[in-house]
DNA sequence: ATGAGACCGTTTGTCCGACAAAGCGGATAA
DNA sequence: TTATCCGCTTTGTCGGACAAACGGTCTCAT
């Protein structure tokens, strides 16, 4: 009954136990009183701390642990996440295929996204990353002719541009799209032979282009680079309108759950 | 012992009850046999079928929960989540905060990520999103000298444009840094009155862009607007290279988990 | 003295059974 | 027909229990 004009108040919701112990938890780890590495205490030590059941604070805690708040050690202690190793991106990129998102979507954020990250790392590369980029340049001309390779070294080249771009922010917001986006290179890379020797060139060049600090020539062959995946793509016989396979969730998923 | 040369195998994980009962229910739902909306059983049920306690069936639904996967209607039944009300953005948020990124990360961000998102609203408006941005527009002029309201109609008006863009995964890839970024917009509005008329004129030519359809001065007006917020900030007195308070995770969180 | 192996307490993962409170649906009364 | 009541179902929480895995200590043989 009255549905009949803009209900003006939310339902409310009585907080749950196991609801509250999350929160007192997530509230000591956000405000910093609690600090990644810091272990928390036992089962046995919340249920005395927080006077409720152990069922309760088991729940509570498998709240925060998919929250990625807390991780628990191979066996036993609890502890403070440092929050970058939360697996927070893959149930993102979970949730963009059950919406079945299209490989278009996909790519043309990808484009933004990886363009935004070269420019950032022509401004803030330092030697160290740079190395890294030369040492997956090094690995990529003995995988040439091999798929599952090629298209692992092609991610991770990506996610190391965006770490050079020192802005931990663009690399998060770029990880859900790029855990679906890269893998589906290595289906390119079996049926298009030429994508290789294309990729080991695009890679080469970004590469200069970040060492020469040249934001065109950068922003230039990052855009060829994924240009050249999406004519792969078509090439492969894809439709870049058609929702991106199921599967991929499951792969994205088992792969950065680890 | 033996640390001495790289590992070649991972630590086995054997797979708990708990996690296994997540696991089950959520590759029916990726698989597509469980579809949004569609009811999940009782504890009761899912105890009969899967053959384990309740206490344990309650763990993987807390799973389950926090991973956007299912909801619980207020009371009592489980269903199959849409996943675009998911929660997850708020949970990135909050490890961003965590990480202690600075204000200039968030904004480099949330440029290449609006500029983006206007260029593909101009490539992809329809009437209704147009019709919504105008409506938008129309409660600002009477918000102006009101900065929590003036605040809340400019991150709607941010998703509006990225929602214009018909592209769900640049829709969300934004979110996370759009939810810490805008509430700022607040305290600059509430420090340097003359924000708000800039703002203004800002979202009119943006709107005007868009239905012209001219990328050029679409992209040209947005970037106007953000580095008017960076402006804004530094007039403000805010130090643009300083962590995002923690408070707004808090904030963050309280507000979209409703 | 030192390393290997056994031993024991702790902690987790799971199970069982129970109960109050809240919601739902049907029956009943006005 | 509408409002109220009652009983059933389901959730949220509780208490207690136990096997397996883990960590640390202690003993014993070398």
């Amino acid at each position: 009954m009255s549905d009949n004009i803009a209900d003006r108040f939310d339902r409310i919701r009585v907080p749950s136990a196991y609801e509250m112990v999350a929160d007192a938890i997530e509230s000591e780890i956000v405000s910093g009183r609690l600090r990644p590495g810091d272990e928390i205490g036992t089962e046995a030590a919340l249920v005395r701390q927080f006077g409720v059941n152990r069922s309760t604070v088991r729940e509570g805690i498998r709240v925060l642990e998919q929250g990625g708040l807390v991780r628990r050690e191979a066996g036993r202690k609890l502890y403070v996440c440092e929050p970058r190793h939360s697996a927070l991106s893959s149930r993102m990129s979970r949730a963009l295929v059950l919406q079945d998102v299209t490989f278009r979507e996909l790519f043309d954020t990808a484009l933004i996204l990886e363009v935004g990250a070269v420019e950032g790392a022509v401004a803030h590369a330092d030697d160290d990353v740079i190395a890294a980029l030369e040492a997956n340049q090094s690995r990529i001309e003995e995988a040439i002719g091999n798929p599952v390779l090629l298209s692992e070294i092609d991610t991770e080249f990506h996610a190391l541009v965006a770490h050079a771009s020192r802005n931990r922010v663009l690399e998060l917001a770029r990880e859900p799209a790029a855990i679906l986006f890269f893998p589906s290179s290595e289906m390119i890379c079996r049926r298009v032979p030429e994508g290789g020797p294309r990729m080991v060139e695009a890679h080469r060049r970004i590469i200069d282009a970040i060492k020469a600090r040249d934001l065109d020539l950068a922003r230039t062959w990052m855009r060829r680079h994924l240009v050249d995946w999406r004519k792969g793509f078509v090439r492969a016989g894809r439709e870049i309108d058609a929702p991106v396979e199921r599967i991929f969730a499951r792969y994205a998923l088992s792969r950065s759950s680890i």
